[in-house]
DNA sequence: ATTTTGACGACGT
DNA sequence: GACGTCGCCAAAA
């Protein structure tokens, strides 16, 4: 029953990959993915993260300012601050501070390759 | 089926 | 640099 959601089911694996302490951005993942102004989607994947069987660590994904956009759609209010907060990461006003530091680059970090083994099965 | 909206981002003004 | 518009595409109304 699976829908072949490709793209969706790319955004969480690489949601996934996302190391601890480190975010990154719904625009990075799309552009990775081959759909740089695809960004909405990625954001309306991690929506349905939850619909997934595997955790997605949505809070580690954040727009390109570096702000919590999303936080609004976590349980409670602040959550996906204390998250981050408990990562290392400050948190200030619903922005990320020093996000050049944590910021987490798919394109830079990881190749073709990780997605592309998964998505063989 | 058509319209609106949305966890975004790039570009134009 | 703040603000507006458009593009992207899927889901909800």
């Amino acid at each position: 029953m699976k829908k072949s959601n490709n793209f969706f089911d790319k955004v969480y694996q690489v949601a996934r990959l996302i190391p601890y302490g480190r975010v990154t951005s719904y625009g990075a993942i799309a552009t990775y993915l081959g759909a740089a102004r695809s960004a909405r989607m990625v954001g309306w994947a991690m929506n349905n993260s939850s619909n997934q069987e595997l955790e997605v660590p949505a809070h580690r994904v954040v727009n390109k300012k570096g702000l919590l956009t999303g936080k609004h759609h976590f349980n409670g209010t602040n959550l996906m601050q204390q998250l981050l907060e408990s990562e290392g990461i400050v948190v200030v006003e619903n922005q990320i501070q020093d996000l050049e530091k944590i910021f987490w680059n798919p394109i830079e970090e990881l190749t073709q390759t990780i997605i592309d083994k998964n998505n063989q099965s």
